[in-house]
DNA sequence: CGGGATCCGAGCAGATACTG
DNA sequence: CAGTATCTGCTCGGATCCCG
């Protein structure tokens, strides 16, 4: 066993946690707050395909976990402003070994989708 | 830009490779596999609370992206034994690193989230 | 043992409209 | 600008039954 305890176990508390970082949106929005603080409609634009409603939620969620802070200032209109907390930046360290393994395995990764079509296709 | 190219892009294939990731059976499958071969139903009982149908889905989802392989004994009755493709083995190494976060990180994440539904509720 | 097929209900996401 | 509110679909996942 090479965790602590059970990970496969059915309430473990780093389930639950796991099961957040599991979120395409918020995969994308830790790494994109990684070069520093961005404004809401800014993520909005930046991240392109995201709706407004789960972009506020899942910012929701990303600050409820702690991982980022979201800060008012009382401008005409306001202005919010999304950044990592500690926390979260000690996370998009491996977000990011994520996202550059992507891109990195991108070709192999539909190379062999396209030859495991190719053999399904072919019955 | 610290990605070869915008990664938040709408089509952008890593999307398509990062969404695949992002599915909590399937990180915790590779994690899984991680020490050796696994048969079906073995994998079924070690990992609490997945159904065999989404379990047979995501096992398809991984074979297909060339991430496990896929072996069939033909013996009575039949034996399918599913393991870490090379491919797959890379990728291990940085969802082990997603799950330690997880763990290590799991009473900050619970504290912060207890901190922020106390002030939610306060409210 | 290792699945596929089917049915069904809950929840999540999209679109639209409105607000401080 | 930065959201909330509501409604509506529509997919995902659970349960069940069956097969090689």
């Amino acid at each position: 066993m090479k965790h602590a305890y059970n990970v496969y176990e059915d309430r473990c508390p780093t389930r639950l946690v796991l099961d957040r970082l599991a979120d395409k949106w918020a995969l994308l929005i830790l790494d994109r707050l990684e070069d520093g603080p961005v404004r809401f409609n800014h993520l909005r634009r930046d991240i392109k395909g995201i709706s407004q409603k789960v972009l506020s939620q899942t910012l929701k969620k990303l600050e409820r976990d702690g991982l980022i802070s979201r800060t008012v200032f009382p401008t005409v209109p306001v202005t919010v402003e999304y950044a990592l907390t500690p926390l979260g930046l000690t996370l998009t360290e491996t977000v990011s070994a994520l996202a550059h393994w992507a891109e990195r395995n991108m070709d192999a990764v539909l190379a062999a989708q396209a030859s495991y079509d190719a053999a399904s296709g072919a019955r």
